[in-house]
DNA sequence: GATGAATGAGGGTTCATTCAT
DNA sequence: CATGAATGAACCCTCATTCAT
């Protein structure tokens, strides 16, 4: 051990503790953005939730805004990327129809969506908003719309190649898109308000809906 | 004219204008919800915007709440009415298939929501917002969740009817509710942004994919 | 009857009933001064109470002020009055002793303002009251200082004529005036409030701890 | 001087400040109550001279009614206590008759009141206002009652003495009480006020009144 | 860096006063 | 004159942000 090596670790812990201080600091935020609203969530409530002074939150965090900012960018992004992959992969079996392969990549994304969902309530509101209710402000209703924008792109390219493999009548995937991100979210809210018969996995649903309608 | 017509005349006069007065801080409020939300909305800008001066607004709303209140209930009220005619009347053609006749119904019931929602923007926000986003307070949450439920029940009455006259697959219509719904904010909310595809009419979009899907 | 005569009829007809609104508004505000005190007592409260709209209040009286200023005029002058004949008249009986004869007179100083006091609860506010809490506004302070004054100068005036009649220790008229009405006042409190022992008559535990003390 | 002492002294120091804020508070809040009455303080003014921010005021009471509780709990229990403990020492000279003793109990407590009055002359509103110039608000005007009352037993609990003792007539203690607070409170408002003859020390004109009346 | 008290602009609400009917 | 809705200054309170320790 020499003394860099030192210096180095102690650095390294410091930037742990740097880490996990920021990441208290948000999960108290989502909690809270979750329970009651982005525009109700109070910045002392924020500290106290994550066990910091309010002037910790203002030593990571440029101020409200940014903190809002940085909470939908960190929990869409992990959401973004697991759409990707979901969207993507085959997965190999290469006996697979065209139809039966796609249906897969439906399932994954839907499926994917939920999860999120389930786990960060916030995430509904925030990404599926219509940005009228933000509670917030310009900047971070700007990145919203942005978010929301890229999920739809995200739901364009599976529908695009579900219709380019002929799985998929062909129509405007922009409006696919719309429809099912609609009864996504349609579906996840009615299974979090405890509604009836959409408790657990409404994934299934959403997706034969989506394929077949509901008349057959 | 007597005496008591002249009277009459008079009261009515002022009573029409205390009307107008009322549903002019009513619009100023919808046209402000509908800009930047509830939580956003103040009261000194609604009055400006209606043409008033504050203490105004207090003659005519017990307070804030009140307002948001008065706003959710009128604004819904009438579009509840509409769906509720909307959803019943089978409109003669006699000779029409139970499905047929189903089918006509579930699109003026999605138009009727199309029109509400292209005329007062901020019911998207108010109807289907999940209660997170209170951004107001508990009463004026709860009266929303409330009108929600209702707007549930009333889709779930008429996919009842089409489940019961074999046009629609026996499933939950709960399930089936919270998907439509769901379709329909997708579709609003994309064609109010203008997001690609979604301009104008997309009633038609939102009934086929309900009945059929996107499969075929 | 000639024209003018009904004319005059006619304006005293309307002189009395103006006279009589006047009235009106000026017991609702002493009922309500009384009731919650000067601070508390609002205009629109003041209307209500005298059955008439708040712009009539504004018919007979300048402002909030002004009103308040009559109020306290009207009210005292008649207990001034009062008291300066209670406090003059030896009435007649030429045997009495000087000092029955002053007895005689702070009885009936006492009575009379306790008399009023019951009558018109506000006055115990307004007249012995410390400017301090008036609740009001500078110029109805300055108002009651001068009304407290022309009180104390009445008591002064008695109690000065008891010392020349030899009936009182000489000292101070001043001093001697401040603790009678000071007596009075808490006598008057202690009644008003239901303490104990003070419920009715309370004029000659007055004279008497005035006359004598508490000692003998 | 090891970390903790330093701790502690940093802690002590903060702590010391405090207090002092809170008092300077305190302080503004009696001289803005004193000189122009609870209903008329406002909250900007007492902030203002205390020399802080108004959200300071905040940081230490809950709100207007939670300030004028605290400063009436406050500065009256100090007058409470001293009152207590004057009524009660016979203070050494053993060889005294009841009735001097009495007396100079009688004469600790009027000075006692005097004294306090003197310093705080908001308490003289404060503790002898009859409840009709609440000016505040239900809570305050209970807790004002409160006060008097207590006020009125320490008196009484030191005539009670007084009769047991035969150094006064035996009457009612309430009675007596009422009369002697009222006297101390005319007193100490001629005083104030300025009023002839009543400048400085009124404690014997009061005692002697008490004692032996205006009459030899 | 962490702390948490201080700050003060901003928002909701009241109420004396005005004035068109 | 009576009426009562309209007015807006003034007041209480909140909470994002700063900064001395």
């Amino acid at each position: 051990m020499n003394p860099a090596s030192s210096t180095d670790a102690r650095v390294s812990l410091r930037a742990r503790f740097r880490t996990a201080t920021r990441e208290a600091i948000l999960d108290a935020a989502a909690a809270l953005m979750g329970a009651e609203g982005a525009s109700q969530m109070r910045m002392d409530d924020i500290a106290a939730r994550a066990g910091v002074a309010v002037g910790t939150v203002y030593n990571y965090f440029e101020d409200r805004t940014a903190l809002v900012l940085a909470l939908l960018e960190t929990r869409s992004r992990t959401l973004m990327d697991a759409l990707e992959s979901a969207g993507e992969a085959p997965r190999g079996r290469t006996g697979a129809t065209a139809a039966a392969s796609f249906e897969a990549q439906l399932e994954q994304f839907v499926a994917t969506l939920a999860a999120h969902f389930e786990a960060n309530r916030f995430l509904l509101g925030v990404l599926l908003e219509d940005e009228q209710l933000r509670g917030v402000d310009a900047k971070s209703a700007t990145r919203r719309t942005a978010m929301r924008r890229e999920m739809m792109v995200r739901a364009e390219r599976l529908i695009d190649r579900g219709i380019r493999a002929k799985a998929l009548r062909k129509e405007s995937p922009t409006v696919y898109a719309a429809l099912l991100l609609g009864m996504v979210r349609g579906a996840a809210l009615a299974s979090l308000t405890g509604e009836g018969g959409l408790s657990g996995n409404w994934t299934a649903s959403v997706v034969r809906m989506f394929l077949h309608g509901a008349v057959r």
